[in-house]
DNA sequence: TGACAAATGCAACTAAGTTGCTAAAATATT
DNA sequence: AATATTTTAGCAACTTAGTTGCATTTGTCA
């Protein structure tokens, strides 16, 4: 298990096991973010056969942790992604599905929230913006 | 059956059946979308008996038909609305799990996504930006 | 009214996700 | 290093959303 496993293991009180340090590095790698069918599919690829149960209940206390974090995607399903990896977005091509992380410019959108909140009487805590499209491989 | 839902119905080469008018009505009563389930569960409360298998045909059928769109809300759940809504964004409670409709100025992110296509490679058909926190009546 | 297509309901199915319980593995203790 | 303790893993059974095939019923139009 590499150092920065064990230290994200560690720091979260949880123990060092190999499906936990092949679910962290799986999330390091991937270009977005992982559902858990997805993850427990790319763990028997790499020839580590886990259960469904454990991925979910390693993710939910990793994300208790602060180490992942549950992402809202659309298609019905959820999502973890490392929390090292900061606020960003989703792009989601409509052909093969897959999920990119994005980063945009958020100034104007948080000025329009304050003023979404005051004006319905609700407060607003988080967003989620997804945009959706064909992949630069898709499209071509 | 009201006039306008047969004038939507017949628009769209479907044939008038009260499931349909029900359907129609309580999508248009509706704050938000509305999810399948949701729907089921709403008729019944109405005293009409539907099967859920009709209320997902239906609503596919009107999707085709441009009446009703699938909306992209983050619970795992498909959601559908009226189509002459027109565009527009979600607002999420996260205690009471209602979604409610909201209108923004789109003109900057627009902008955002010109460049962000650019940039990356891939084409941007569609967006979906839901706002989560806690609504007027569970905020107060 | 009757023919025919469309719509409905039912049962059976898939897939995601959850829970309780037992077995196994990781850490702490001596 | 051996053992006690606690966490983690795996399995089976379950829930809910959503889908499909097929037989039956209902709208619509001639």
């Amino acid at each position: 298990m590499n150092d920065c496993c064990v230290k994200k293991l560690s720091g979260a009180d949880l123990r060092n096991t190999e499906t936990r340090a092949v679910l962290l590095t799986l999330l390091h790698n991937a270009v977005g973010p992982l559902s858990p069918p997805e993850i427990v599919a790319l763990c028997h690829k790499a020839g580590r056969k886990v259960n469904k149960t454990t991925i979910y209940r390693d993710l939910a206390r990793l994300e208790e942790a602060g180490v992942v974090e549950r992402v809202i995607v659309s298609d019905r399903k959820q999502y973890f992604e490392l929390t090292e990896k900061g606020h960003h977005h989703h792009f989601v091509c409509m052909e093969c599905h897959q999920v990119e992380d994005i980063r945009i410019d958020e100034s104007e959108i948080l000025k329009q929230e304050k003023a979404l909140a005051r004006h319905n009487g609700f407060s607003i805590l988080q967003h989620s913006f997804e945009f959706f499209g064909l992949c630069k491989t898709c499209s071509s």
